[in-house]
DNA sequence: AATTCCAGAGAACAGTTGTTAACTGCATGG
DNA sequence: CCATGCAGTTAACAACTGTTCTCTGGAATT
């Protein structure tokens, strides 16, 4: 059924993911709007109209890097929020994994974290758009609980953003700290669960 | 006690001014990183040396522009937290204080969320240490309410760092809907309002 | 009134940028 | 086996960048 590449096909999308690679390793020191076209082939060592072959601009290689970043995340993310155990152990489960996360892919996260504000508005979309996705999602599993009963619609997509928002930031603190001393990113993990926990409690109290 | 600034000095902190002024307007389109000297100082209408005479790069331009924006917040900060009438009250207020400060001051706001997680190194610090002080004023106003009765100061200091992102979370909401129509803002201010309702929540069965 | 100081101007520098055009060589489909 | 397609190359373009040095006019100091 799948055919396999033709030598051709194979050889260009290798170019395009040596180009990503090195797109995302420039951005860990400058933010995208400030990326050039050239400084990306000079990285590569190819030369600079071959980037046209792959991509219109530079925008476009961050909506690409958007999809790579955040695009195999949505079975990670569902997993966690559905995973048997009580709320503590989920709590701790999903840290961990947030922390191995940034751990193996630093790159990826710094750039998320720096372009959903950034100056690129094609790419502070995409990165909205997934990320309206995640909520969707996280609310959906949220809805599977029984601690879920008698919420509307609306106030678990709240709370399934608060959930995503904080992900974020606490994925944002451990790069912050991935330089650091083993204490400091014990002591990130340590208030990101507690904040969690604290946002879990206000879950099970909302109502009445 | 307070000398008249001389002409000389009054005229320098003008154009000071006018490089910042320029520099937040051409960074509502891009990020600080890729902020060229030559572009605000022809955005100026002053030659381009004029700038070392101000800034040692835009680097430094922009660790000048977060004083700017955040150094005037702290007195809103504290009276909002320390402000009399109960949570939801409290709440209310707060919420109607960011949507009015975003209105008023866009750019200000645009700047900080995105140099927060920006290509700058010293910018980003700047930042990170602004908002650490924002997180222990709110943590020392807090520790004056009664339901701080039996928190910890660390506990006490997590709780705010939730409050400190999560006023930065919505006011880069309210910003987005900025050129939107005034149902979307109405939307993002309740959304607003019912996440912060629900830590409220929480903070209150934190103990036992 | 004479001197010093200094914000800003002007010109020039080597190096960079995005984009266009015409090309080459090789994998592909007929 | 031959003709087509297309990833990547080479060369050139005008425009832009940060930084240095020299200069000037007028405010500040004495």
């Amino acid at each position: 059924m799948s055919h396999t590449l033709g030598i051709r096909q194979a050889q260009k999308q290798k170019t395009r993911q040596a180009l990503l690679d090195a797109a995302l390793g420039l951005l860990e020191e400058q933010s995208l709007s400030s990326l050039g076209l050239r400084e990306v082939t000079r990285a590569v060592g190819v030369a600079p109209t071959a980037f046209y072959r792959h991509f219109r601009s530079t925008a476009d290689l961050g909506v690409a890097l958007v999809e790579e970043a955040l695009g195999s995340l949505h079975p990670m993310i569902e997993d966690t929020v559905s995973a048997a155990g009580d709320t503590d152990e989920r709590i701790a489960r999903a840290v961990e994994l947030i922390a191995h996360h940034v751990g193996t892919h630093p790159a990826h996260v710094r750039f998320i974290a720096r372009e959903r504000h950034g100056g690129v508005q094609p790419v502070r979309d995409e990165i909205r758009e997934q990320l309206a996705r995640f909520a969707e999602e996280v609310k959906d599993a949220l809805a599977e609980h029984p601690e879920s009963a008698g919420w509307s619609d609306d106030d678990l997509l709240m709370l399934a953003g608060l959930y995503v928002d904080h992900m974020l930031m606490a994925a944002s603190a451990f790069l912050e700290a991935l330089d650091g001393s083993e204490a400091e990113r014990e002591r990130v993990a340590r208030v990101a669960s507690r904040q969690m926990r604290l946002i879990s409690i206000g879950r099970r109290h909302w109502l009445g």
